[in-house]
DNA sequence: CTGAAAGCGCTAACAT
DNA sequence: ATGTTAGCGCTTTCAG
């Protein structure tokens, strides 16, 4: 039977109830004689601070949630696959809270919503979570941000683009890698670039393909429209995408996908026209996920350090939480190193290309 | 800021709080008239019942806790890969919580502590989940299921192995598919035949092994303790484990993996020393992860449906909840189908063999 | 059908 | 250094 009490340990310890929660509590002031004697009653009765009585009584609930945006989540759920990178920031975030002896609620936001501020002040006074872990694209959703400043909720976002100021950021250089994949292509010889760019809503897609273009006027190459295909971050859409790419007139030496399904589904378009991996077409992508490492050549990609990232944004969230508007130790913005691997889906281009 | 009470609702509509409280709990004996008041206070002052407050006050808490293994989580996180198995679980109990109103915990718990009793009943008397989802192999212990018992929580598991009678249990024929898997290798002409294990604590490790052992026994061949090497389920097991079984002086034509990770390193390892897949070597795994659809060649698998059993685990738990004791009108034994989908890694055994 | 009162288990002010 | 007293926002009795 789960139904210790404060009560209970007070009446077994032969203190008052405050001095329990003084104890539980690692409070001050306390005598060294009380402490062990509520510790022990603590341990026999087996007792627990309750998640809501505390959440309930005091400014703190001990809850910090993920939200994880709604439409990915179920995309992924029709078609029956996980879905890595949020997996990644779940252990990360988990990690956390477990030695925080925070908890961890994952709510789905839907950021398409038209009652977006009116569902997530919803969801925030129901659960009332001490802080909030947004995941691209919420992360950048300026609704989603003003409303949580305006509930007082402390909040971390990860891979966010702009607006720094808001909230602790928690990101990599996603330009700087995009360019620098890009730069690894122009250094294998390929002139003929082209991009698979990500869904307008997040973020990356933007700055990964700026670093692209970056990349290439940099390097004298003219960065056109037409070398850019749109996708949605999955397989389907990175096939699609090659396939206007690989149709073209002139066709390109190098893809460069926003995402490693993209580019999965990259090297499958070109393999169904009969165009060899890397000789024929250099293919990279970003993200590392598990696929691209037993892909048909490995994918050249771009590690993500996403657990690392939402371990570090819990890690901020939490303490500023402890000491609500306390010293504020750490950074807010903190810029994570991610790394190239070069695996074999690059190559130099066709010597007559 | 979020802080619209009942009372203010009540105010606002000119009535008890006991009324609001009947209309936003949908409880009978309202009047339209007064439910429509109600209706139009709580949607002009956005208010939202407080979960802290109503589990506080009430019986239930309106969250389901899902119990992970810390050891496979915390392997996962050091290795900064994902958990695709979880992810998908995760996402199936996420899209029933929604339509439910019901509010996802992740909880992670070690399956191997001293003080596993301790630790549970500690985390239950902190949060009060009403209900628990169990993922495996937490699915099957013991002690698991006494405190779950003890202390009067609904709960699920996710493909549990043995004491059927205890909580809502959601599985898929794992001895079944090993079977045909095995079978699929046999039909193929294979004689020599090998299983890379999974771990102990694994239901599942166990069923499968039986299921590969008694297609052999049933089609004449004698299953040998030499064919079998254990693994984790980590990639890295399998490469290992494929490392004894080939190294043998009659070495398998092919091979069964309890998990496609440990099959993926099967498949790199017979690489390795020189042997085709499958040409040389059959490799099969089980789970259908996202790698195993790009792996060279493409790995024949189980796909077992992760998503729907956690779904169908959580709708099962959650009208247990609303009607505690009630109706129990669906089955708490649910079986899900699985399928077997044979790709290239598959294929009959070299001739000479 | 509707409402008033009494807690749920805790923390937060205030004593002492 | 320790204890007392109010609530937090709701659901439960129990009355009308």
């Amino acid at each position: 039977m789960a139904g210790v009490t404060i009560y209970d340990v007070a009446a077994r310890a032969g203190v008052s109830i405050k001095s329990v929660s003084r104890v539980v509590n690692g409070e001050p002031n306390v005598s060294p004689i009380l402490r062990d004697k509520v510790n022990a009653a603590v341990a026999e009765l087996g007792y627990r601070r309750s998640l809501s009585a505390r959440s309930l009584a005091g400014s703190s609930s001990s809850i910090i949630a993920a939200l994880v945006d709604a439409e990915l989540t179920i995309e992924h759920w029709r078609s029956g696959r996980g879905n890595d990178y949020l997996s990644r920031l779940e252990l990360g975030a988990l990690m956390e809270c477990r030695q925080a002896d925070y908890h961890l609620m994952v709510e789905l936001v839907d950021h398409g919503s038209a009652n977006l501020r009116r569902d997530l002040s919803s969801l925030l006074s129901a659960i009332r979570p001490d802080g909030v872990l947004l995941t691209p694209p919420n992360s950048d959703h300026p609704v989603v941000l003003d409303v949580l400043e305006e509930a007082g909720v402390a909040f971390a976002r990860i891979s966010p683009e702009q607006d720094l100021g808001r909230g602790i950021c928690v990101r990599m250089d996603e330009r700087q890698a995009a360019y620098d994949v890009t730069t690894h292509l122009i250094g294998l010889g390929h002139q003929r670039l082209a991009h698979v760019s990500g869904p307008r809503p997040y973020a990356a897609s933007k700055l990964r393909r700026e670093g692209f273009e970056k990349a290439l006027r940099d390097h004298g190459l003219a960065p056109s429209a037409e070398a850019v295909a749109e996708g949605d971050f999955t397989f389907e859409s990175g096939l699609r995408a090659a396939g206007e790419l690989l149709g073209a007139a002139v066709r390109p030496t190098a893809i460069f996908a926003a995402n490693d399904d993209m580019a999965l589904g990259v090297l499958q378009a070109a393999a169904s026209v009969g165009l060899k991996t890397p000789e024929d077409l250099s293919v990279a992508g970003f993200d590392d996920t598990p696929s691209a490492v037993f892909s048909t050549p490995p994918l050249t990609t771009v590690r993500q350090p996403v657990a690392e990232m939402a371990a570090a944004a819990a890690r901020r969230l939490v303490p500023m939480l402890r000491a609500a508007m306390g010293s504020e130790g750490e950074r807010t913005d903190v810029v994570t190193p991610y790394s190239l691997i070069v695996r074999g889906s690059t190559a130099p281009p066709p010597r007559d290309a």
